[in-house]
DNA sequence: GTCTATATAGGGATAGAC
DNA sequence: GTCTATCCCTATATAGAC
C-alpha cells in the first residue's frame, strides 16, 4: 500500500507517442519513464504481464530493476499507465458516441475512427487483446470511474431496446471483425499497407451494418 | 525437468465433459482429474492462468496443492490438458478444409461449425481468449507439431495467392465477428438463446463472405 | 537519477507418511 | 488417492548509498 507519487510533478499527459514533447533531460529524444513504459509495453504484448520481470525491463534499458521503482510505484502501476493511453481513445469514442441511443450509423462512424487509431496504434491494441486477464485484475482493485462508464457505455449499445437483435449482433460483429483483421491476424495482412487495409476494411464494416 | 507420468495409464482421451465416462472411484460423476481441470478452467477464466495458484484450485476442491501433483506433472500440464480439449476442435476443422486452396465457400462452412461449438462450449472459448499470453508460452516450449498445423494452415489460408486482399480480409473478419459475438462480448447476449443467436450469426457471416 | 544490498512473501515442486 | 512438511527459487518491493 502507500503508494509513492511520481517525483516529478508532470501530469501522467496521453504521451502521443510523437517526438513532440522533449525529454527531461537532454535534448534527446523521450523521458526515462517513457523508455521504461515503451520495453514494458513491447515485452509485455511478446511475453504477457505476469511472465515478464522488471528485471527484464531493466536490463534492457540497462540499468537494475530497483531504478524502476523512482519513477513507478509498482509493476502494476505500468501496467496501468500503458492502459492509460489505451483510454485516451476510448475517451474519444465516449464523446463521439453522445448519449442518445446507439444507431447503427453512429457505429459505423465510431468504427471509422477506431480503424485508424488501431492502425496507427497496432501492437498497443494487441497488448490488449493478449493481457485481458491482467487488465481486469487491475480493474477489480482500482475501481476506474472512466472505465466504468466507457465500459458501460458499450455494452448499452449492445443491449440496447431500440435495435433489434440482428442489428446488435450486427454492431458487435462489426466491432470484432476489424480487430481481428488488424489486432490479432496481424502478421497475416503485416505488409498490406495501411491505407489499402483501411479502405478494404471500411467497406466490410459498411457492408455489415448496412449503411 | 523429468516430467513425471500420469499415473493412471489412461490416455489424455478428449473428455467430452458429458456424462458419459465413469469415474474410477463410486459410481458417482466425474474423476478427480476431470473435477481439478473443471474448476482450473473456471479460474483461469476468471482471473487468469498467472494469477490463480495451485493453492487455490485445491481449497475448492477440498484438498492440498500438493494432491494436484498425483494427477498433473506442473501446472503448465494443467494448462496444456485443457488447451487439448480445446485442440479436439481444431483438428476436425483442419480435416474439413481439406489439403485444397481455401475459398470462401469453405470458410464459411468452416464456420458454420464453429458457431455450434462456441455456443456449446463458451467458457473454453473465453479462456482462450483471455489466456492468449500464456498459451503462447506454452507453445514456445513445447513444439507442438499438430498445434503448428494447424496455426499454419489458418495463416496460409489467410495469405492465399488465390483470393485477393478484400477477401481474405473478409475471410478474417468472418471469423473475428464470430468470436465476438460468442465470446468477447458473450454477456451481452447471454440471454438470447443458443439457437438464435446462431442463426443471425449464420446469415452475419453469409452475409460477409457473399456466399 | 541510478545504484547495491536486502527484506519478505508466495508459489511451484518434491519426498515421503498415511 | 490424498495428506503434511519442506525445499527452493524468483519476483516484488524497501532502505539507503552514491
Amino acid at each position: 500500500m502507500s503508494p509513492r507519487v511520481s517525483p516529478s510533478g508532470a501530469p501522467s499527459v496521453p504521451d502521443s507517442g510523437g517526438p513532440g514533447d522533449p525529454g527531461v533531460d537532454g535534448a534527446k529524444g523521450k523521458s526515462t519513464r517513457e523508455r521504461i513504459l515503451d520495453i514494458a509495453l513491447e515485452l509485455f504484448t511478446e511475453q504477457g504481464f505476469d511472465k515478464t520481470s522488471l528485471r527484464e525491463i531493466a536490463d534492457r534499458l540497462g540499468f537494475t530493476k530497483a531504478a524502476i521503482y523512482y519513477h513507478f510505484a509498482s509493476k502494476e502501476d505500468i501496467l496501468m499507465s500503458i492502459h492509460l493511453r489505451f483510454h485516451e481513445f476510448g475517451r474519444e469514442m465516449l464523446t463521439q458516441m453522445g448519449d442518445g441511443p446507439a444507431t447503427p450509423e453512429m457505429w459505423a462512424g465510431l468504427l471509422d475512427r477506431a480503424i485508424d487509431m488501431i492502425l496507427e496504434h497496432r501492437t498497443l491494441f494487441l497488448f490488449h487483446e493478449r493481457n485481458q486477464a491482467a487488465l481486469e485484475n487491475l480493474h477489480r482493485e482500482r475501481h476506474d470511474a472512466e472505465h466504468e462508464d466507457l465500459q458501460a457505455k458499450f455494452r448499452q449499445a449492445l443491449s440496447s431496446e431500440n435495435i433489434d437483435l440482428e442489428g446488435r449482433v450486427r454492431m458487435a460483429a462489426a466491432f470484432g471483425a476489424v480487430m481481428a483483421s488488424l489486432a490479432v491476424a496481424g502478421d497475416a495482412f503485416a505488409d498490406v499497407p495501411s491505407d489499402k487495409l483501411g479502405l478494404v476494411l471500411r467497406k466490410v464494416v459498411a457492408d455489415l451494418l448496412r449503411v
